[in-house]
DNA sequence: ATAAAGTTTCAGAAATTACTGAAAGTTTAT
DNA sequence: ATAAACTTTCAGTAATTTCTGAAACTTTAT
């Protein structure tokens, strides 16, 4: 299968940020070509279209699917699989977000909970502890909201990020009208 | 300069992490140093402490400065260059999280963005353009929404992060007093 | 049981990225 | 102008990551 100049320059695209975005070039092309298709497309597709190995493309479908970005559909009377991009867009960013927030933040959190166990032996480690507790915190607060913000319906989630910081205004108010009260 | 284990396992850390993070090992291991080091340290101190060349240390400064991550200091009568964060923990979360995004979605923007512009010559382009016009609304929208945080107080914000999924709550009311009227 | 159609694995090759260290450059002092 | 103290650059090397392709494996049909 060929594309068109348009297709295939956003697909290659894809490739060249692939890295940036925490896959490697034929992984962010699969992902580009398969959003980019309305058919699901078999292992072979991908691998003729792109150029690429019949074992890169496993290994890559293996990689996109532990990102949980694609699943695979099945054809009547045909043994292939076919993949597709496993939800909308939305969907699909919402995982790269989660995913990436694990790989980069829960490490870290849990090196820095064992760090803070145990207390500092001279200024020197005193100052240090105090700059990991406030990282920590930071990670925490961080990876709390990012759950919560998952959690909301995603047209609320749209109304909330195109108020933009027209929710402190909100939130202000919300102050006003309850100052005294707490619930 | 050497290093208690606590503070070297956090460095060391750092540098593990340093590529999902969006640079280097060592780019990751200078940075996680200044951070726990409460003076600020010359090119050689890093170079030494770290065990990396110090041609090394000089391009991993640049490249930090270019994340707008460390600053410089002098020592009145001593003409080497002393580096430190530039900032708080959150102002340097907050610049890693804006350098990325223009580094990750910026580009996919403006590609995208000319990609909209002239028609879909069949069924193909069709399908694929309005996909690319899904993901332009929703990079526009994260891009729009990021600049906006950021011209949040600090306090603010987290007041707002610890607020987490409450904002709706809030939005609800806000609607509730308002109906019919706007803003 | 065998063959056909398909998928996965993995050792080695290729490509990319990071690092070193010596040479070139810069700045300040005299 | 020269030297001393320091920094940057960059060609070559080392380390890491990615990719290939052939062999091994799995599943389904006969």
């Amino acid at each position: 299968m060929n594309l068109s100049p348009k297709i295939e320059s956003f697909v290659m695209h894809c490739g060249e940020m692939g890295s940036r975005w925490g896959f490697n070039r034929t992984i962010g092309q699969m992902m580009g070509l398969l959003i980019m298709s309305e058919a699901p497309l078999s292992a072979n597709e991908l691998s003729e279209t792109l150029n690429i190995s019949r074992g890169n493309v496993s290994m890559g479908i293996k990689e996109l699917q532990s990102w949980r970005l694609v699943t695979v559909h099945h054809i009547k009377g045909d043994r292939k699989d076919y993949y597709l991009p496993a939800g909308s867009i939305w969907e699909l960013a919402n995982r790269v977000f989660e995913e990436r927030r694990k790989r980069e933040m829960d490490p870290t959190l849990s090196l820095l909970r064992a760090a803070m166990l145990d207390d500092a032996a001279n200024q020197k480690e005193r100052y240090a502890q105090q700059k990991m507790a406030e990282i920590h915190d930071l990670l925490e607060t961080i990876t709390q909201w990012a759950g919560e913000l998952q959690s909301i319906s995603p047209d609320k989630l749209t109304t909330l990020m195109k108020l933009g910081s027209g929710v402190v205004k909100v939130l202000d108010m919300k102050e006003k009208f309850l100052k005294g009260g707490n619930q």
